[in-house]
DNA sequence: AGCGTTGGCCAACTGTTGTTGGCCAACCCG
DNA sequence: CGGGTTGGCCAACAACAGTTGGCCAACGCT
């Protein structure tokens, strides 16, 4: 059986799934393109060829097309598993390959700077998947949102500069170079003892 | 003589002058609070307690308002003036001290994340006051700009962070620890060899 | 085949925004 | 004192946004 039965809430395929699909890639597009008061339902429903009712028929607002759109979902390694000293090198890689494949990050930043309502969201990002991370790996658990908060402060002015302002010098760095100017640095937020 | 004949294009004090200035106040705030789209022309009016379209009597548009309330000097400090090994930590604490007194600067951020012109604003920052000291301070003038930019996404990553997104877990950093965890990173980008 | 359901579009409404032009009072200078 | 200049406000405009309701065609079940 290829379907058992189909689970509690059963979402059940309908015939405007691939309208659906289509909206949310294009808001996904404009949201991280334009922030979110620029990315109008206009022009997200022009470029998913729709009217611009559809969009409000099926997320009911820009707010929640905007929740839809962009749910994210770090998958952040488990660093506990591997030496405690690689951590810093593996999160970075981690989150560049994040950053270079999903726009939806882009999208989310754009529009945390934008928005006290796109900050907090930010923040629950934060709260929710970096945090427990740090506190895995740090040694004293009690530092652990000053020593998360120092490697968001690095990471997020990564994309802020090479993915958002797109300066120049940030955008030609190499993969590697990034790596290996700051997974040092991450490192050392991580588990160096308190300077 | 209090006035030597006033400079060639004489300004010449005129009497809407405090009008003037409260407004420019007031659409820094605003354009720090909100970001550019949200901070509307009559807000900003409303706040400097006049007309809106004295706004653009005064200032001929909303983009002229903005360019004239945002002129960012950075005033950065002549780091080849002091030990070469001070530059990270002397580059923190100028950091620290303009972005805990200066909204401007958040004003900045917030637009450059907003719209493609905001951007090119802070582009045309980080190439007109950032480089240049990174070019006097570097071993290898060619590796500049990528040192920059790597100092950049760790200082503006700090400014969004704390000021703009402020997350808890940075906005309780104190200053002294700031320094103390960044100037390493900061002196490495800067000076180490490359890695 | 018949009829309810679904997917989709069109046209319109409402609120807000940047922007403009005209009007009035206060000021300044001779 | 009297006319020109300046500072300021009011009212309106046009554009555009999010949002709504009604209408039509295609589909699917019986």
């Amino acid at each position: 059986m290829p379907t058992p039965a189909a689970p509690p809430p059963a979402p059940a395929a309908r015939r405007s799934d691939a309208t659906r699909a289509a909206i949310l890639e294009a808001a996904r597009e404009r949201f991280a393109a334009d922030g979110y008061d620029r990315a109008t339902i206009r022009a997200i429903a022009r470029d998913a060829r729709i009217d611009p009712s559809m969009v409000m028929r099926y997320y009911g607002s820009k707010e929640g097309l905007f929740t839809a759109a962009v749910s994210v979902d770090l998958a952040l390694p488990d660093v506990s598993a591997l030496p405690r000293d690689r951590a810093g090198e593996a999160l970075v890689r981690h989150f560049l390959s994040l950053w270079e494949e999903n726009e939806v990050l882009t999208a989310v930043l754009r529009v945390g700077a934008q928005s006290a309502a796109g900050a907090e969201r930010t923040r629950d990002i934060f709260r929710d998947q970096l945090l427990p991370v740090a506190q895995r790996v740090c040694p004293d658990p009690e530092q652990a949102p000053a020593r998360a908060a120092l490697v968001a402060s690095h990471l997020l002015g990564l994309a802020l500069t090479r993915y958002v302002l797109r300066i120049p010098s940030a955008v030609d760095l190499s993969e590697g170079e990034i790596v290996a100017w700051l997974a040092p640095s991450v490192q050392r937020y991580l588990t160096a003892p308190h300077p």
